[in-house]
DNA sequence: GTCTATAGACTGATAGAC
DNA sequence: GTCTATCAGTCTATAGAC
């Protein structure tokens, strides 16, 4: 599964990320993590000191890969509204399918540690009030008279692109589902979402 | 906070499902519980024999708020699609109010271990593919002519509503929010979101 | 850097007195 | 039913040989 090749600290690396996302802090064991990196269990603690580091570590990792590309869509101010929408809905798109467990994994363990987190990880607050999307959606908002805000439309394009991920267990709780299937359901999602976002927000291009 | 009137065993469910809601299953400890219940350690014990037994009892609980009322809803013959809506929303929005740890707790322990929800509770399978719902979803869709399916729209709805509770410590990441704040934010919601999606299917009453 | 062996701490569970 | 005391198991972390 990993690769021999790689050195043994990234293999470590790799083989925790995959645990703790699966399985969250407290149910990792660091014997796990060595027997999947396919190292001594002494070689985890001899690299990362702790389980407790190495887990900030792939946290701070994971707070990147959530935020970070988001942070640049924002606030590029050459790009229209509708191609920022379209890029957010398509960004999410494929985390979940190069890390289909991430979202879930970062909302359950910043409620769970919401103090570490902001203190270790500097994620500017404000960055989407500030932004300049959201100075675009209110001008919008306000030339078309929409009884909206641009908060609104933010969680809506999150919601409807993130949730069949993170809730994906409870939607196969309710209907039948390959997870071939699943896999086209998301897909046409990629193309509808911001569809439905636009006709919410009377966007004609 | 337990109220002391109560009997042990009920006092040391109360507490539990509050501490399994809000660590998960791994980072809840008997010890807090009892403590948290204010009884003995050993009456967990006695009274549910382990901890996972215990775990098992609260998480039918749980499915149950999550699951029950909406299988009531979707097979009312009686009631218009609109209000079918409005009704799904509200419940999820009532219990943000009442349990807003639970949606977040459920997602992530039906993905921790699925097998053993699936054997011990019993949700029917294609609740909601065989729910009357989806068949005045599935007419009014092929009569209006949308390129949509009736699950779409159930993910919408449950995306918009739901998403915002399990994804609040997100969005308190990025945005600056009290807690009052945010509360007013979901009241809003509970209006909008049936309004959304009505325009998603061009329904009018 | 890598291994074995083990210390040290914590947790779930129970025996037995009241 | 409730309590104290304790066992048995598990896990992180490290000392020390190679």
């Amino acid at each position: 599964m990993i690769d021999d090749n790689l050195k043994t600290e990234e293999k470590i690396r790799i083989a925790a990320r995959g645990e703790f996302l699966e399985k969250g802090f407290n149910a990792t064991r660091i014997r796990d993590i060595a027997e999947l990196a396919e190292v001594n269990v002494a070689l985890v603690n001899y690299y990362f000191r702790s389980k407790e580091n190495l887990f900030d570590i792939i946290m701070f990792d994971c707070m990147q890969d959530m935020f970070s590309f988001l942070n640049k869509i924002v606030n590029n101010e050459q790009t229209s509204l509708s191609f920022k929408i379209q890029e957010i809905v398509k960004s999410y798109v494929n985390m979940y399918k190069t890390n289909p467990h991430l979202p879930l994994f970062v909302f359950r363990e910043i409620q769970t540690n919401p103090d570490r987190l902001i203190r270790k990880i500097g994620i500017p607050q404000d960055s989407m009030q500030n932004s300049y999307f959201f100075k675009q959606l209110g001008d919008h908002i306000s030339k078309k008279k929409l009884g909206i805000t641009p908060l609104h439309v933010f969680v809506n394009i999150v919601s409807l692109t993130i949730l069949p991920v993170v809730g994906k267990s409870f939607i196969f709780k309710m209907c039948t589902f390959e997870n071939e299937e699943y896999e086209n359901f998301v897909n046409e999602r990629e193309a509808l979402v911001p569809e439905w976002i636009k006709a919410m927000l009377d966007l004609d291009e």
